[in-house]
DNA sequence: GTGGTCTAGACCACA
DNA sequence: GTGGTCTAGACCACA
């Protein structure tokens, strides 16, 4: 379910934080579900226990899970987090645009582009 | 000329460098013309010498300037320089994209989006 | 009777006690009246057993409980239990008072909101 | 200017969190000042780098401070800090008067408990 | 079994 | 020098 990409120039903690943030959002998985324990995870992945433990606080954090004492940690609703996490995507678009528009990009060639990778795998 | 932006999550060799790539490319910084002397530009920003001679370096690499033994660094002609840098601002644009798609957002917010962000600085 | 929020940071052995705790002190739960047992409790809340004897012992130490070999636990005389409740409470919010006060909050502040918090649900 | 108290139930970490925001909070460390670095603190308090690291990413996080690369950590602007954290703490004091009010304390003792609590050190 | 905290120690990019 | 990431391993409370 997750797939770590050592090329990527990110930690390995925030790939992990974004793969489930896409998962929770796209309703694979659920509210209330339980998420796999820190353990076994690290296992799977061949991943130290304290960078997916650094993961699941950072979904904490950001409301994503909640912890149960004892049992571990769940899906949280997800009310508002589309919301949050659209708000977050759209500054970083913002920015990139800008970065394009001061190497003078124009917007018609943003439209097109964006239609001409659409679909198209990166 | 340049600004650093501390607040700015990215190291500052890779400010300098973006900053310098675009007036290049816009043509504020022409072919031939020198380019500051490291000491210089290290003294007027307060920033370790270090720091720039790695952003000197990395344009170097690039073509963005050729140094001139005992005599300093120049603007190189921007011949395919702008290509080039097209190339990898649309690589990463087509990244973002791809990760707007698995979020859910679709084709049309992405046009609309581009349409309000531009103008509108970040 | 007893409901536990798995959103709730605290434990759940912790959110047992004080919901015993208070329907004891509140005259809900009378001297002498035999709480639920253990195991009955347990499969109710679909809780582990070794949490509601948690609960159940923490209960018995602060004398809002008293065991009854082979029949049982039942709930003590309330006599001193409120003042030395009170006590803890107290202790607390003078905490959480100074807490605030370090934080530049006035007394005013206090009396305003106390009154604002006043039978608005949490 | 920071002291752990180690009989606090609280993990060192979040003490460390909780007294740099009164600091910054209360202007004794003031905008753009250079935090102590993570391994001068570290020394200082006798405590593990990481555990100091920690609580600076959560402060970083809140917004408290920001990190510049290779150079250290530094005091943020605290224009929306305080609001942000006045709402968490009245949300707190909120929970903790409603706990009251379950345990049977009328809205005038509150009150009186605040003069009476004012100034006395805990 | 579960997550949470902490130490010790290494290595890295950056200035 | 600075912070950031990661591993290895221990210990704890809780269920």
């Amino acid at each position: 379910m997750i797939v770590i990409d050592y090329q990527d120039r990110r930690p390995i903690y925030e790939q992990i934080v974004e793969k489930f943030q896409i998962l929770i959002l796209n309703g694979i998985l659920t509210a209330n579900e339980q998420m796999p324990s820190v353990r076994k995870l690290a296992i799977d992945l061949s991943i130290n226990p304290n960078t997916i433990q650094k993961a699941y606080t950072m979904l904490e954090q950001q409301g994503y899970i909640y912890p149960v004492k004892g049992r571990g940690a769940f899906v949280a609703d997800k009310e508002n987090l589309r919301n949050q996490r659209m708000e977050v995507y759209w500054k970083e678009y913002h920015k990139l645009l800008q970065k394009g528009r001061e190497l003078g990009i124009e917007q018609e060639d943003f439209i097109e582009k964006t239609k001409e990778f659409w679909e198209v795998e990166v």
